[in-house]
DNA sequence: GAAGACCTGCGACAGGATGCCGCACACGTC
DNA sequence: GACGTGTGCGGCATCCTGTCGCAGGTCTTC
């Protein structure tokens, strides 16, 4: 297995901006992050990432797509023309190909869907450009993935399983049997 | 609307390379973007695609993503290094956010997923760079955010089922059943 | 070149999950 | 009180999944 945190302390700039409108989301993942060596700044909004940008251009940046006051692809551009060399993710829920194809045109190395374990985050930060690929150790099982949209989903619809139901494109009845099960391995 | 055929005929070179392993669609795709003025050339292999740019680099190209012999990417690397000016799509039975990043890292323009009708890869061709942000829309389907995944991993495994299989602690058959299946909406 | 350890595709079948119908009931609003 | 919308939950036909197994391919190692 490749060990992440060695190639992060090898690094000589760990400083990373995190951009994420959902709060908890944010500071778990820049908990998580944290933990594996980076220097995290979090922040919530496309303003609060230009100035955070404007005081320090990272090395590393996991930006959101779909932020309240703007799309995170200012933000790339941004953290681009300030520092050419910087490691760019997008993070998003909404994700599709179209935005995808957007992102990585604006700079970004790599586009991820959530839900997105930090060890997936981390490893796109650190994916060598044109390297072979790294195998992936222990992601999270496709039912899980499945399982935390729809949570995330069902709270952002403020536990409204009807209107979760419409958003998610599923059937109601469905819904409420998975929600009342427990998260799958 | 965008008059296609006079942007086209605007141009200086009209060379296109139609590179696609189902006969008839290659035909079909190919004539379609000859009416609309451009000149193309139809290959159906990455072999004899590499060859076609060696002996004429082409303005644009019109690329599979997964062919008998090998990966379309090979192809947009060739038509890169021989022409870096190229415009290039590729344009993929089962489009997933994964592959198409690649794509677009590896130097292609846009992605498309099959349908695509000869406008929308004329249009995608004539692109001008830095225009449209398409709007971001609603969240995935739960299924879909599960398709995303297991095409990323099934990826990062170069597409070799039984390790993907094992990493996603889920069960070899159902993989095979769900790759063959094209993306949920 | 045969054995072994991988991989791949695919058929079959039981049991669980899903889509879809319905019903009863609980809130708000007009 | 009618209406719209939400929530639970039962039932049922159908689809999907987990689990076998088989045949065949490729590659490495004696």
């Amino acid at each position: 297995m490749t060990d992440l945190s060695a190639d992060i302390a090898a690094l000589s700039d760990k400083s990373l901006l995190v951009l994420d409108d959902d709060a908890p989301l944010r500071t778990r993942l820049g908990r998580a992050l944290e933990q594996r060596g980076f220097e995290p700044t979090l922040v919530g909004s496309v303003s609060e990432a230009l100035a955070a940008v404007r005081s320090h251009a990272p090395a590393f940046a996991v930006l959101d797509m779909r932020l309240e006051d703007g799309t995170g692809l200012k933000v790339v551009e941004a953290v681009r023309d300030a520092r050419p060399d910087a490691k760019i993710i997008m993070l998003t829920g909404y994700g599709n190909i179209a935005t995808a194809v957007q992102a990585v045109k604006a700079g970004a190395v790599d586009y991820l869907s959530k839900p997105a374990d930090a060890d997936d985050v981390a490893r796109a930060l650190l994916a060598r450009t044109g390297d072979s690929p790294p195998p992936p150790e222990n992601p999270m099982s496709a039912d899980r993935v499945r399982w935390e949209h729809i949570q995330r989903i069902y709270e952002l619809c403020n536990h409204n399983v009807a209107e979760t139901a419409r958003r998610l494109n599923m059937h109601r009845r469905t819904l409420q049997r998975i929600l009342a099960k427990r998260a799958p391995r």
